[in-house]
DNA sequence: AAACAGACCAACCGCAACTAT
DNA sequence: GATAGTTGCGGTTGGTCTGTT
């Protein structure tokens, strides 16, 4: 069902006759709206009367007469083209209909899966900023890719779907845990006040609770480790375990880990992040998620992401939010792919590390919530920190897309969260995603991310 | 065939940030 | 520094099309 608005007939036309009866009349009607806007631009003149502004539908001729505007102008001074061109409409409008529209390189027609695994994954990221989602997706416009995903919320919520895909949801969990730990409240009832005034929603867990990701996450192991299921899922309307071909510019590779990762090959922790090397992300350059905004070459300025599902979630998607292991579940037959002995080990290391400590030990200034785990008081420098230390390398080799950046903060544990919060430098959802599909791991669920293992996937129009 | 619901899309509105004066 | 104008963004609405009953 692709329905062309006059702009995009003005455009696209499908044959050339067509085209060229078109551009005729275009032409036709331009002249005549152009000499005719003259003559009111005159009387207007003359009689200094407010114009009452057209709203509703562009036609034909008004695109004709706004894309040779901007031809003779060029974008911008949205609020002369009234003046120049004699349109009767607002700046605003205008702007919105050349960018939507009538722009050059527009891209029509439904979304890729890459596409709409990437607006997932930038969504994850962002929140809903459309304009930078956009941003990400040539000849996409952020009213374009804002309708695609309320659509798609609304028709995934309905039918008790989680929103993310689990690669996706599996990313917030481990980002979400790398950032809490630079959190620099004192308790976790102070990290869920502050998590809430900041905007955070059930639709995306706040970071805070590193062991309720830890265990949401290590239920996944569990089911990775787990006999297959008996039934047999249809495809996951994402896009399956694998690198973005299409979606090539956004990312760069690092050449060696474009390969997938056998079953058999024993994954290295570091191998979790792949394409950094040594570990370690020197710079923009090597960042495979190209910079999101201008802005992340400027200040860092803590942006949290906007608001993004008010409404109530869907058990599923609240139990994923939420750090529910059940939203997590990858499908299985993907699993496989995913070494789930090295993630099982990682994991255990990771439980070890932040074993909680009952007792309500007072932190030393600048402790954050795993320092009390660890065990508060005196111990901060002992025990503590060893257990922070371990941490740290942990975190580091599960993450290391974090190092470079984040090395001074590693090292000043009182660190401001705004340095990790920051959606162009914390640990970003989409490096996580690329580099989880670039080994073919964790992977798009073929129970369509549902928690019963029940397909839900008749209930989506237009994706089955 | 008609009625209805849902999906899709274009466009509007209000607000905030930015810029020029 | 204050103000007005401009631009950009996100939320929302309303119209049209499509599929289902």
């Amino acid at each position: 069902m692709e329905r062309r608005s006059p702009g995009a007939a003005l455009l696209a036309s499908s044959s050339p006759e067509e085209e060229e009866e078109k551009s005729a009349a275009a032409e036709e009607g331009r002249h005549a709206a152009m000499a005719a806007a003259e003559q009111q631009q005159e009387e207007e003149d003359e009689a200094a009367v407010p114009v009452a502004l057209k709203k509703g539908p562009w036609t034909t001729s008004e695109d004709a007469m706004l894309v040779d505007h901007v031809r003779r102008h060029g974008e911008g001074n949205w609020n002369a083209v009234q003046r120049l061109t004699g349109l009767l409409r607002c700046g605003k409008s205008c702007r919105l209909r050349w960018t939507n529209h009538l722009r050059p390189n527009l891209k029509k027609g439904s979304f890729s899966p890459d596409e709409e695994l990437l607006i997932a994954q930038l969504h994850a990221q962002l929140g809903n900023k459309w304009a930078r989602m956009a941003a990400h997706l040539p000849g996409r416009t952020d009213n374009e890719i804002k309708n695609y995903w309320n659509t798609m919320t609304k028709r995934r919520q309905r039918a008790g779907l989680p929103v993310y895909p689990p690669e996706v949801q599996l990313q917030l969990a481990l980002s979400n845990s790398k950032r809490c730990r630079f959190d620099e409240f004192s308790n976790v009832q102070a990290l869920d006040a502050a998590a809430s005034a900041a905007g955070y929603t059930s639709s995306r867990p706040a970071p805070l609770d590193l062991a309720r990701q830890l265990a949401a996450t290590s239920q996944m192991v569990q089911f990775l480790s787990s006999p297959p299921p008996a039934f047999s899922a249809p495809a996951s309307p994402w896009p399956a375990a694998r690198p973005f071909a299409r979606n090539a510019q956004f990312f760069q590779f690092a050449a060696h880990h474009s390969s997938a990762v056998s079953p058999s090959t024993p994954m290295h922790p570091a191998d979790l992040s792949l394409g950094y090397g040594g570990g370690v992300r020197a710079g923009a350059e090597q960042s495979r998620l190209a910079p999101l905004s201008p802005a992340s070459h400027g200040p860092r300025v803590l942006e949290l992401p906007s608001n993004q599902f008010l409404q109530p979630m869907p058990p599923a998607s609240a139990a994923a939010a939420g750090g529910g292991a059940a939203a997590l579940l990858p499908d299985h037959h993907q699993h496989q792919n995913l070494n789930a002995e090295s993630l099982e080990k990682m994991l255990q290391e990771l439980h070890d590390a932040i074993k909680v400590d009952p007792s309500p030990a007072a932190s030393g200034g600048g402790g954050g919530v795993l320092e009390r785990r660890h065990g508060g008081g005196g111990e901060n420098k002992s025990g503590g920190q060893h257990r922070d230390d371990d941490m740290d390398t942990l975190f580091d080799m599960m993450i290391p897309t974090l190092n470079a950046p984040a090395a001074a903060a590693t090292t000043n544990h009182s660190g401001s969260t705004s340095q990790h919060s920051n959606d162009d430098q914390e640990p970003s959802a989409v490096d996580l995603a690329v580099d989880l599909q670039a080994t073919g791991g964790a992977s798009s669920s073929a129970q369509d991310w549902g928690l019963d293992g029940v397909c839900q996937w008749s209930n989506m129009s237009r994706i089955c």
